[in-house]
DNA sequence: TTAATCATAAAAATCGATAATTAAGAAGAA
DNA sequence: TTCTTCTTAATTATCGATTTTTATGATTAA
């Protein structure tokens, strides 16, 4: 429902969510430069407050930084890719495996109902509006499954892999692929594991399903390359 | 030798460096008021290069700050600590399994000198230059360790949460304490560990070490509470 | 007294302009 | 031509001033 709606109070804030969904969603390219006047324009926002916001990207992975030689998007390579996911995988097993311990009944509803709505969208005719609330829910749902462990950094560093992960995604238009294929499937595998409070089963699964993601995403990016 | 020495270009850089060093040694207390006139002033820099330096160690999650009411220096809580050291102790179970599997003569070289000038440095006099040194010497030792894992995510994530340790050992002042404790022996057991190319031996070490350091800060923090 | 409203002071956020630095291209020497 | 060196343009980094927002304290009504 509110996609930018909470019209963040700083200006700072705003071109800060902006650039990250930007660049994320791949509307500014790996390596792009990014000048500051430019953004300026772009956003309408004066440029003091798109370097702070920029700055903070910074630390988020998202954007490079060289003292004096201003800001870049950050490059992506297969390499880094590879080792994203892999790291990727390791984390998040960590946290389901403490879910699976610690989760609730309440984690277990959220984890349902996160997977509902997105089997739900994934069911209807695709739309560029779609495409939005689809990656909102999906990143919903992935938060949802570690939510349970009840640690605030293992969260924190999903988070922070998972949004790096997703704009390889995007770039490489992989969310048209995956559909209709054993994804949607994939995502109710991971939420009945949860339910099963199958710790093993769960780490399987979140291994494929990430393992298969990545998988698409090299074998389009080396067609298109 | 070079502590500060490398004088960055910028003055944001400065800034943001001279910033963490002071969060990280307790010098700016938790949930201190950062007010950006007062710290202009302390450290001769403008305002603008100041936020975005605040800003940057915002994703850090050594700063916090919330709109329209500027930033404070991150608060601490035995809470926080425990989870942190958790999950720093697995993050780094899972780099050290990666590098006992993928390192190299070269790691184990690392390793071995950085192992060495701590303990030259552990056994001389107390001294506040030194401990400035053993603070270098101790982050690089624990970074040389992971290093091996070839990941440079997990690199990364290990670095993210050894900073954010550090800076709760500094606030207990444990160093003091854990002088002359098993904890130089610790070291000694994490290296000989890695070049016996023992994992699991290795993944026993670090969980020893770390939860006996915080362990220890729990205590202190307690009593002096 | 207590709560609410308003006025004032303090601080944060933002802008526009200036200084410093780098990049690009032209001119001249080998 | 090819490589320097210099000049100019573009861009980053920085500052000081202004605007906006929040916090403080006084004043008044209940």
């Amino acid at each position: 429902m509110d996609l930018i709606t909470a019209s963040s109070r700083s200006l700072t804030t705003q071109a800060f969510e902006r650039l990250q969904h930007d660049i994320i969603r791949g509307h500014l390219a790996p390596s792009e430069r990014l000048r500051i006047q430019a953004l300026s324009e772009r956003y309408q926002i004066g440029a003091t407050a798109i370097r702070e916001a920029l700055s903070r990207l910074v630390t988020e992975g998202l954007v490079e930084s060289e003292d004096q030689r201003g800001f870049t998007v950050a490059p992506v390579s297969r390499e880094e890719l590879l080792d994203l996911t892999q790291t990727r995988i390791k984390v998040e097993q960590m946290a389901l495996r403490l879910a699976v311990a610690n989760g609730d009944l309440e984690w277990e509803t959220l984890v349902l109902s996160c997977c509902h709505r997105l089997s739900r969208l994934e069911s209807q005719p695709w739309s560029e509006e779609l495409v939005s609330n689809w990656m909102v829910a999906h990143r919903q749902f992935h938060e949802a499954l570690v939510s349970g462990c009840g640690s605030p950094w293992t969260v924190k560093l999903c988070r922070l892999l998972y949004d790096k992960s997703e704009r390889y995604r995007n770039l490489a238009a992989v969310e048209v692929k995956e559909r209709g294929r054993n994804v949607t499937n994939n995502h109710k595998i991971l939420a009945d594991a949860a339910m099963a409070r199958d710790a093993d089963a769960l780490c399987r699964a979140i291994e494929e399903h990430l393992g298969l993601t990545t998988k698409l995403i090299v074998e389009q990016t080396k067609s298109s390359k």
